[in-house]
Order: C-alpha cells, then sequence, then structure tokens
RNA sequence: GGGCACUUAGCUCAGUUGGUUAGAGCGCAUGCCUCACAUGCAUGAGGUCAGAGGUUCAAUUCCUCUAGUGCCCACCA
C-alpha cells in the first residue's frame, strides 16, 4: 500500500509548507547557467502602496504558470519580482499619516520627510511582494528590486545625463497638467479625461472705440463662448477666423476684457473653428494649450492667474485668493449684474483629472523638464513593425503604434519629494548672469541651459564660472523614468554584468492594457536607447478584472473580491485556477465569487480521484518505463485509449500556452482530468483495479496529469505528488522541478479515441433508458446488443465487463439478435440496444420517445439529402467532406429503418 | 471626433485555419448518500449563434451595413 492522502482535501494546510520548502530549496533563484537556455521575465513593478487586488492576482498567476511551464521545459527560468516607488501615491499616502498626527510635510523639511518615507516603506512597502507568495508565485526573491534602490537609482541618473548630453532632454516653460490637490505637474498619460457635463457659457466682450460699453445705446460687444469663464482673468486676445465674414472688419479694433478692464487684441487665426460656439475664441495662453500655442504665433503675453492650488492669484484682480470653481460661479454672477452674460447651455467635454487623487487637472505653463520622445520612437516603432516584439492578442500592435506615431515629449519632473531628485544643478552666479532669459520657449534656443549643470553627482564648483554656489533642482522625475528601465537596470546596467547579458532580452512581458503607454512602450524605447536591443519578444496583455455588472473594481467602489479573501475561502490553487480557466485571452473578466467554486471543486476531485489511487496502489507494480511497457504490454482498450487522451491533451495544452491560451489549457486539462480520466477511466478499471497494467496505467496517468497540472495548480499537485510511491530513488524531491512530459504522440490514436466514443454512447444510451423509465438503480436489467458488423462483436465483447458495470446491466448478449417481447430500444450508429422491460413498458411511452427521435434523425436526414443533392456541392467541397456526409446519411437511413422496425414491432 | 472590442442556452462565457448533430460552468428538472469524491454521480430540458445584406458548394466563423453594450485615444474653446 502506498501512503494514504488525509480524507479531506485542507487546501491552506499544503500552502505554506510547499511554499517554504521551495524556497528554502531555491527553486526559485536562478543563475547565469551556461548549460541551458535563459527564460526570463520581469514583473510588471506594484506600487508600493499598492495591496493584492484581482487584477495582480490574474496577472501573476499567468506569469507564474508561464515560469513554472518553461522551468519544468528545463529553461533557466528567471522571474524578477519588485516594486515601483510611485512617487505621488506615495507621497500622498504618507501625507495622509502625517495629517493624522496633525503635521505637513513642510513642517518637516525635505530631508525628515523623506526619511519618513522610507519608514513607511520598511513598514507596509513590502506588503504586496508578501500578498504574491499567498499566491503561490515563484519569484526569484533574492533578485527583488526597488526603484530607489542605490543600483537602479544610479542607472536613472546614468540615464538622464545620457539623454541630457543627447540633446534629448530639456527644460521649457509649456502648458502642462498641473494637479492642483497633488502640486505637481503631470504627464499626459497621467491626466485621465473623463466625459463630465459641463455648461458653455456666452460672454459679451465689448469692442473699443465709438459706441463701446458706456459711451452711449448702440455699444457694440463680441461674444465669446467658454467652458472655464474663470480663465477670463488670463485672457490676452480674441481670436477670430480671417473667413469669417461675421467679424468682418474687427481685426484693427481692440476689445475690452469685462472685470479686469484690459484692452485686448483682436487675432486671426484659420485653426479657430467657425462652428463652435459664436466663432470667437477668448484667447487665455497661461491656462489652454491651444491658446498657448496662438500666443507663441501672435507674440502674446502670457499671464498665469492661478497659485500652485489653482486658487486665483494676484493677477485675478479682486478675485485673488478665491478657489478657481468658487471664481467661476463669482465671475458668473458679476457678469450677469453688468449685463455681459449672454446666455448657457448644456455641454459634455472631457476633462483632464489626475490619475492619482482624480482631482480635475489644470492646464498651466509651468517651467518643467522634457524628454525629446521623437528620435526615441523610431527604433521602438520599427521593432515591433518587423516584428521582433509581439502582442498577444495581435490588436494590440496597432494600439501601440498609434500611440507611438503621433508620440509627444514627455514631462518628467514632479514637484514632490519622494523620487529620483534631477541630477540638475545651478549656479546661481551664472544664473543670475543670464537674467531672464534663460526662462521660456521665447527666449533664444540654448539661453535656457545658462548656468545649469547636469551630472551624476554634484559639482564642486561651476565648470563656467567656477563659483561653488552651487544649488541642486528640487524637482524630482516622474516614477516612470525609473520604471522605464526595469528590464535592464534590474539587472545591474549600466554595469555589464553576467546576468544583463545572460538573461536580457526577456522573454515575455504581461501586463494589462492600462500600462502599455505608460510603462511598456517607454520600456520599449528605453531598451532599444540604452542597450541596443528589445526589453522582451512577447507582450501578453490580459483582460480587465471587472465586478458582475461590468465596472472595473476599485477600492472606492466597495466592489471588490479581495484575493486573499478567497485565497482564504477557497484555496489558492482554486483561486488560481478558477481565475485562469475564465479569462479568455485578452477578453476582459467579468467576476463574482461564485465562480470561485469551479476551481475549488476541481481541486476536491483531484485530491479524492488522487486518493482513491493511492488507496489501491501497490508501488512495487509501478517501477516500468511506459514506452516499454506500452509496446510489450497487451494493453486493454480502455488503457489505450486513456493514454491516447491524455497525450492528446498534453500536446494540446503546450500548444495554448506556447500561444498564450491559458484558459483552452486549463479547460482542457479540466475535461481531460474530470471527465475522461475519472468519470470514465477510473469507472472502467475498477473492475481491474489489482491487475499490473490497470495499476501502471492509473499510476503513470494520475503522476504526469499531476506535471501536467502543476503549473496551475502548484500546491494541490506537490501534496498529492509527495505521496505517490517514488519510480526512482534520488533527485529532488519537489514536482516543481521535475520535468515537463514528454509528448509521446505514438500512443495518440484516433481510431482508439473514436471507438471508446461509441461505447460511451451505448452505456449513454442504456443510462438513458433506465433513467426514462424511472427504474430503481437496485432493480437488474439486462441488454442486448444487436450488431450488424461482425468486428465489432470482438471489440464490443472485450468491454461487455464494463459496459455491464457502468450501465448497472446483470446480462448482456452480443451478436445478431432478434428483439425479445417488450423492450425499450436505442439505436446508437449501427447498433440497436434493446433492453427487456417485461411488464415495466408503457408501450405508448415508448412510441412517443422513438417518434420524437425519429422527427429529430427524419429532419437531419431531409437535410443532408438537399445538400448531396446539390451538385455545386458534390462537385466543388472536398472529396472527404462529400464522404463523410454521404457515409454519415446512410447511417441515418439506417437508424431510422431501425427505429420504425422497433416502433411496428413494439407490442409484439 | 478617431480607434478597438463585444452581442451564442435562464445567467456568465468558450468556440482552434469556414465543413457532419454549436460546447462548458452555474442554474433548472428527475433519480441516486453506488464501499475516492453530495465541493459528488447519472439522466434530461433549454439555442432562428443581435438584425439585414454579400462572398462561398458550405458562414456562429470571412466582408459590408444597422442597432445595442463596453473600453481606449483626442488641444473644438
Amino acid at each position: 500500500m502506498a501512503d494514504e492522502l488525509p480524507k479531506a482535501y485542507d487546501p491552506h494546510d499544503v500552502e505554506d509548507r510547499s511554499y517554504k520548502k521551495w524556497e528554502e530549496k531555491g527553486y526559485f533563484h536562478a543563475s547565469s547557467n551556461p548549460n541551458k537556455k535563459p527564460y526570463s521575465i520581469v514583473i510588471p513593478p506594484p506600487n508600493i502602496t499598492g495591496i493584492l487586488h484581482m487584477g495582480h492576482a490574474l496577472n501573476d498567476t499567468i506569469q507564474d504558470i508561464l515560469v513554472r511551464f518553461k522551468r519544468m521545459q528545463d529553461f533557466e527560468t528567471e522571474w524578477m519580482p519588485g516594486t515601483d516607488h510611485a512617487g505621488i501615491a506615495t507621497q500622498n499616502v504618507v501625507e495622509r499619516k502625517l495629517a493624522k498626527e496633525g503635521k505637513k510635510r513642510h513642517d518637516l523639511g525635505r530631508e525628515k520627510f523623506v526619511e519618513e518615507v522610507w519608514k513607511w516603506r520598511e513598514e507596509y512597502g513590502s506588503t504586496i511582494i508578501r500578498q504574491l507568495k499567498k499566491l503561490g508565485a515563484s519569484c526569484d526573491w533574492q533578485r527583488t528590486r526597488f526603484t530607489m534602490d542605490e543600483g537602479l537609482s544610479d542607472s536613472v541618473l546614468e540615464v538622464f545625463v545620457r539623454l541630457y548630453e543627447k540633446g534629448l532632454i530639456y527644460r521649457g516653460n509649456y502648458i502642462i497638467n498641473w494637479c492642483p490637490r497633488c502640486q505637481t505637474a503631470l504627464s499626459d498619460e497621467e491626466s485621465q479625461h473623463k466625459d463630465l457635463d459641463g455648461m458653455l457659457y456666452y460672454i459679451k466682450y465689448p469692442v473699443k472705440g465709438p459706441g463701446a460699453r458706456g459711451q452711449g445705446p448702440d455699444e457694440e460687444f463680441i461674444v465669446v463662448a467658454t467652458t472655464r469663464p474663470e480663465t477670463m482673468l488670463g485672457d490676452v486676445a480674441v481670436a477670430i477666423n480671417p473667413k469669417d465674414k461675421r467679424y468682418k472688419g474687427l481685426k484693427d479694433k481692440k476689445v475690452i476684457l469685462p472685470i479686469l478692464e484690459r484692452e485686448l487684441k483682436v487675432i486671426e487665426d484659420t485653426m479657430v473653428d467657425l462652428k463652435f460656439g459664436t466663432g470667437a475664441l477668448k484667447v487665455t495662453p497661461a491656462h489652454d494649450p491651444v491658446d498657448f500655442g496662438l500666443s507663441l504665433k501672435h507674440g502674446l503675453e502670457q499671464i498665469n492667474i492661478m497659485n500652485d492650488d489653482a486658487t486665483i492669484n494676484a493677477n485675478g484682480g479682486d478675485y485673488e485668493g478665491m478657489d478657481r470653481f468658487e471664481a467661476r460661479e463669482a465671475i458668473l454672477v458679476e457678469l450677469k449684474e453688468r449685463g455681459l452674460f449672454v446666455k448657457s447651455e448644456a455641454h459634455r467635454h472631457a476633462v483632464g483629472h489626475c490619475y492619482r487623487c482624480h482631482t480635475v487637472v489644470e492646464p498651466r505653463l509651468s517651467p518643467q523638464w522634457f524628454v525629446k520622445m521623437k528620435p526615441l520612437a523610431e527604433p521602438a516603432i520599427k521593432a515591433v513593425e518587423d516584428g521582433r516584439i509581439k502582442f498577444y492578442p495581435e490588436r494590440w500592435t496597432k494600439v501601440y503604434l498609434d500611440w507611438m506615431y503621433n508620440i509627444r515629449d514627455w514631462c518628467i519632473s514632479r514637484q514632490i519629494w519622494w523620487g529620483h531628485r534631477l541630477p540638475v544643478y545651478y549656479c546661481k552666479q551664472c544664473v543670475a548672469g543670464a537674467g531672464s532669459r534663460g526662462q521660456g520657449p521665447g527666449a533664444s534656443k540654448d539661453d535656457w541651459k545658462t548656468g545649469v549643470i547636469v551630472a551624476k553627482t554634484k559639482p564642486e564648483k561651476c565648470p563656467k564660472c567656477g563659483s561653488t554656489d552651487i544649488e541642486q533642482d528640487p524637482d524630482v522625475l516622474d516614477t516612470w523614468f525609473s520604471s522605464w528601465l526595469w528590464p535592464f537596470s534590474t539587472f545591474g546596467w549600466p554595469n555589464k554584468t553576467e546576468e544583463l547579458k545572460y538573461f536580457y532580452p526577456t522573454n515575455a512581458l504581461v501586463t494589462a492594457q492600462e500600462i502599455i503607454f505608460f510603462w511598456v512602450a517607454r520600456m520599449i524605447m528605453a531598451g532599444m536607447e540604452f542597450m541596443g536591443d528589445i526589453p522582451f519578444k512577447d507582450v501578453y496583455i490580459h483582460g480587465t478584472v471587472r465586478d458582475i455588472t461590468g465596472t472595473k473594481m476599485s477600492k472606492s467602489l466597495g466592489n471588490v473580491i479581495d484575493p486573499l479573501d478567497m485565497i482564504k475561502k477557497y484555496g489558492t490553487d482554486a483561486l488560481r485556477f478558477s481565475i485562469i480557466s475564465i479569462t479568455a485571452q485578452g477578453q476582459d473578466v467579468f467576476l463574482s465569487e461564485g465562480k470561485f467554486e469551479l476551481g475549488r471543486n476541481f481541486a476536491n476531485k483531484i485530491w479524492n480521484a488522487s486518493r482513491f489511487i493511492l488507496m489501491n496502489l501497490k508501488p512495487e507494480d509501478i517501477r516500468v518505463d511506459l514506452c516499454e511497457f506500452f509496446k510489450k504490454e497487451d494493453l486493454s482498450f480502455p488503457d489505450r485509449w486513456i493514454l491516447s487522451r491524455f497525450y492528446s491533451t498534453l500536446g494540446y495544452v503546450g500548444k495554448c500556452l506556447d500561444e498564450y491560451k491559458f484558459n483552452e489549457a486549463a479547460n482542457s486539462i479540466y475535461e481531460f482530468f474530470w471527465h475522461e480520466f475519472c468519470d470514465w477511466y477510473i469507472e472502467m478499471v475498477k473492475l481491474s483495479i489489482t491487475e499490473k497494467r490497470t495499476q501502471v496505467i492509473l499510476y503513470k496517468i494520475l503522476e504526469k496529469s499531476l506535471r501536467m497540472l502543476h503549473p496551475f495548480m502548484p500546491f494541490v499537485t506537490e501534496e498529492i505528488w509527495q505521496k505517490l510511491p517514488r519510480e526512482r530513488s534520488g533527485g529532488d524531491d519537489s514536482i516543481m522541478v521535475q520535468p515537463w512530459p514528454h509528448l509521446q504522440s505514438q500512443m495518440i490514436s484516433g481510431d482508439t479515441e473514436a471507438k471508446m466514443q461509441h461505447m460511451i454512447e451505448i452505456v449513454t444510451a442504456i443510462r438513458n433508458i433506465r433513467s426514462v423509465w424511472n427504474i430503481d438503480p437496485k432493480t437488474t436489467i439486462n441488454a442486448i446488443l444487436n450488431i450488424h458488423k461482425p468486428e465489432d462483436e470482438k471489440i464490443l465483447s472485450d468491454v461487455a465487463d464494463i459496459i455491464r458495470k457502468l450501465s448497472r446491466v446483470s446480462d448482456i448478449k452480443i451478436g445478431k439478435f432478434p428483439k425479445p417481447k417488450s423492450s425499450a430500444v436505442s439505436v446508437v450508429r449501427d447498433i440497436e440496444v434493446y433492453v427487456p422491460l417485461e411488464g415495466l413498458i408503457d408501450f405508448e411511452k415508448e412510441k412517443a420517445r422513438i417518434k420524437k427521435e425519429e422527427a429529430r434523425i427524419d429532419k437531419e436526414i431531409a437535410s443532408i439529402t438537399s445538400r448531396l443533392s446539390d451538385e455545386n456541392f458534390t462537385s466543388k467541397a472536398p472529396e472527404e467532406i462529400v464522404k463523410k456526409q454521404s457515409d454519415y446519411k446512410e447511417e441515418l437511413v439506417l437508424q431510422i429503418q431501425k427505429l420504425r422496425d422497433n416502433l411496428k414491432n413494439l407490442d409484439k
């Protein structure tokens, strides 16, 4: 007898134990092993403020399946984990924590504050990493990286300096997205557009000159339309389209800005839309990107009217100090009082929101640092166009390329304290000497560089003037400016390390679509620029996890299903298997708690089937080589069938995993293991369970199935595998380092599979009769199989006992027999199944049943007949299709004849 | 405004390069505590594959249009 499994399956009992063991044995760690091929993937570094959610559970399960699969295929498998420092998010978290203590970051000062963040990070920043272990993630924890680590920080500085020296980093005064709550600039990607129902306000601006406001009854106005009336405080002009006949002659006049009574120019520009609003555009260069462009073109002043927190500044006259939205209302009131308000109409438009705190973003003129993206994009575009990098599903290729073709410069400076500080230093003396020239794009080309020193470390003195009065730029870099280096900075770049050489380029990147622009595209650009090579070969984009109503799961909506709760309730394997099996490639996932029962039930099934096999296994019988055994032994028909089905499944699973079709892989294993192995094979061989051939096949199929299942359900497979008798001694004692089963194609037989299908249909037919006639399972029945092909007799006689057992028939006759009196009839292909039911049969009921069947077949015959009589079909369709059709028709005709005969003879 | 997906059983979804009788899980009905498993076993009911047109011998599958749903991108103030 082999070891026994406990009767009840308790997932939690096995999880921690196995994980600890794997980790201790060092199975997760990979080194630059020259005798093996590398397979590496890097984790999409989760934000350190984050906790594990279903999106991670899906993402990391997929990666773990890939990694475990490749590891079993004898690759040197590196899965690099880590976290990013999430500048804005983390700073917000720590600021909130300080606020509870009644403190603000400015009370602490920069240095102390950053210390606080580090302290927070020590305490909470690795929560998500610990949670990953609960998922069973087989990451190489020894290499865990953090974007603020010394090595990674060094690569950030290196990259900044290189790009600066190449002329790809510049500082300039441009319109950027400003979050008034976080009080920092954001990149375009960090400003998320959301459609809002707003208003479009029509406002009169008086035209200066005779008849202008206050000058008499015939005062003249120009009406402008705006969604943000408060920005009028920064207006410097009114723009019209030169083709607009309505405003002819207005060009040479001046307009008075109400409230501030500033004189505004009227400018003409073709980019003004004649159809929008009144065709007159108020120009606010410091608070609108379009207007900013106009100001450069027409040489207009740029007036910033807001403070960092989006209150109105001194340029706003009486409105100074007021919040932007209060100011909007107040200005509208004043305009109405003055009779300058015309009307408002509902207007739906997209408004940018901060991706961290969802505050409405304020477009604002501000001096920031940028990366010139076009030159970086070119090689990254090529790498995808020529197929060196492939997206799965393929449609994301287009999304990526469209964005890359239209790429815009990247604002990388952030006005926060947590992050990599810009390696930019200012010589105060040189800056002072340059006066105000350094500011803005209005200055000549390189003026902004005056006094700017870019270096990895703080220079002792200014290389120009020798002054030691040097200050570092207070800004820090966008978090993505470190994340985009992840595939190589984590392997030690800029040092030419052995592991960098061995593992780069990595093989696959698994991530969600939200992050294609933020991260994937930029990593490709960085890889091409700094490594001269792609960072990964395949990009697999999985779907978004949503709740059952289709909304994205988020904490604020309260619709989250916490993966850790599910693990507690159902077990890790159940969570993994469930989420994988319901996620079709690249499709969004709609989750509800009940869906996890699927995986739990499957894990339970695996457990019980294994327990049954172990209870019956004689370890001394199973030590054989399957290939030899297969050749030599006279295996039974079910044995050959289950081997064929196993290897068919194995081949399909391997193919699916190579193509990133995880759900299909999972579902075919489920189907095989449960509905073929358990429901049929195990049931069939209960009769011969003590025989050696059954022992061998049961054991081999179970053991190999466990290996095939391991990437999906690591814990339950490990636990059972540990209890299996060993075929040989020695070697590593864990399923996770066993080889992936070798595909034995010679054991796959379509013919065997078809024959078994036939037998299954016969058993089902008898069961059906039993069920229809409501016959108690304990009541004995007999069956007669009236066969027409002589070869069927041998095949069916060999499995007669099995048919008897599975259909609970006590006596079975196989051969040419007439229909016995009072029997129920079923036709399975060309075989008639008779079940004599003396005294039990209600002839009318049986007739009705047969008639129903007859009608179904009749309909089918009609449709096939019409197809076959169509000359176009017989001449143009492939021969095999035509033959199949006519064979099938013959079979159906035979069936219907038999049914009719039986119908006639029913009472005899 | 541009782009992408989706619409198949009561529900949630699969469906391999067009090819016999379109599948699963859950739910439902009926019968079973059969000595691995009631987190189970058996049997069954349930579908004009969103609608219209086209290509083809053949369309759930390919193309076009329509309707509905969802997502992404976008400087019409």
